[in-house]
DNA sequence: TAAGAATTTAAGGTATATTTAAGGTACAAA
DNA sequence: TTTGTACCTTAAATATACCTTAAATTCTTA
């Protein structure tokens, strides 16, 4: 679950994403318009938090681009101004949530968990299946009849995005950009490293499921049913 | 199990408070209909103590408020005017019960268990089960049937949340909130120390159900049946 | 067959989790 | 009121899971 949280005020970006991360995100924080817009031509998010008043670029143009490019992630405004006004017209702009400052921190966790309750990717009651696997995202639990593993935070997130993909190549780059947030540097490496560890988990609960890779391609699971 | 008790008389509202503590229940006080918006924004409840006589926002208003937003909490509604009146207009906007003043507080700690029962989690007379585990929500006590022990009330809040959790993994965050009001400060750490406890008390009553924790996720509920 | 990719293995650091123990505090009993 | 005890908080010492990094090995394909 990626965010791209777009605050000018470093104290509040800081707190914020402290607390988000604590809470199993994976941020990535901008610091002014022009730096957002940057951040979404090149990485994916399954939501966004945007202030409204910011330096170069403010929010509302922000949100005006990113909706004119099509993009249709979630986004949640922040702003100062509790004016009716601006929430009419961010709303009317096509942002998701309007949360005025000052905020508790729970409600903009609340708020969220509700945006992405509509995604039904990532509905966190459903467990993800693929072949003789399940993935239980309440518990990382990873389980064919024959045994169970719990599976490590990074584990999760690339075994998650590869049953979510069902059969369909993932690239490398994709996986780094989605289990890591852009400042921890992750290379093709780590990804490796983990890739084999979760073949491992895989081959010790005698799943049928396998890790295939293709050169310069990515990763795909693949089910041999005989 | 967590109460929300907004009353405007500081006397009343710290003299409640006390026993409903020593009940071993978790308090939170608000001392008008304002601030008692802003906590039910904020955190969850078991359980709303609510003054019809309130000042900025009087309590039918909260009421009417928390039920347009789905809000199902239990609520009592205290107060003064013993007339009718207000009686129906309460029950009518979805009160659960309605306690004229001047009460006993044996009469409101009876009236809460009466709500408590009718939700079926909160059942005090059932027992939460897991695994080879019971616990007696009536005494706090957990046991296999090779053993028993009573735990403390933080130990006590906190296991009954991961056991109702049923394995699914529980946030330190939301176990802090659940277990302390939100004056007293709750830290991890806080939290750390009694499910050392609970981990402790598992083992001596020689339980095949284990606390295991995931870094960053919280803690969950195993069942090793072999 | 050589060179670059991918895989595996292993070592090491660090933040987090665990445990232990030492006070503090509120409640209960005397 | 005093005293004792159970519970909770806090701090500090220790352990370890997770992640990173590097290096050794195997696989691909030009």
């Amino acid at each position: 679950m990626k965010i791209l949280l777009v605050e000018d005020s470093l104290q509040l970006n800081k707190a914020l994403s402290t607390v988000l991360k604590r809470n199993s995100y994976i941020v990535d924080s901008a610091f002014d318009g022009e730096e957002a817009l940057l951040f979404l031509k090149q990485y994916v998010y399954d939501a966004i938090i945007l202030d409204i008043m910011l330096p170069k670029v403010n929010g509302l143009e922000v949100l005006k681009e990113a909706r004119s490019k099509k993009l249709e992630t979630p986004i949640i405004m922040l702003t100062a101004k509790s004016t009716t006004e601006d929430k009419i017209l961010g709303l009317d702009m096509g942002a998701d949530d309007y949360l005025p400052k000052p905020f508790s921190v729970d409600e903009l966790l609340a708020r969220l968990r509700a945006l992405m309750r509509r995604k039904p990717n990532y509905d966190e009651e459903k467990k993800s299946v693929f072949g003789d696997l399940t993935l239980d995202d309440s518990n990382f639990v990873l389980s064919t009849n024959e045994g169970k593993v719990t599976l490590m935070n990074k584990e999760y997130q690339i075994m998650s995005l590869l049953m979510k993909a069902n059969g369909k190549i993932i690239s490398i780059d994709t996986i780094s950009k989605s289990a890591w947030d852009t400042d921890s540097y992750s290379t093709n490496e780590n990804v490796w490293v983990f890739i084999s560890y979760l073949r491992k988990d895989i081959a010790k609960i005698h799943s049928k499921v396998t890790i295939k890779s293709i050169r310069y391609q990515g990763y795909y699971l693949e089910y041999k049913n005989d």
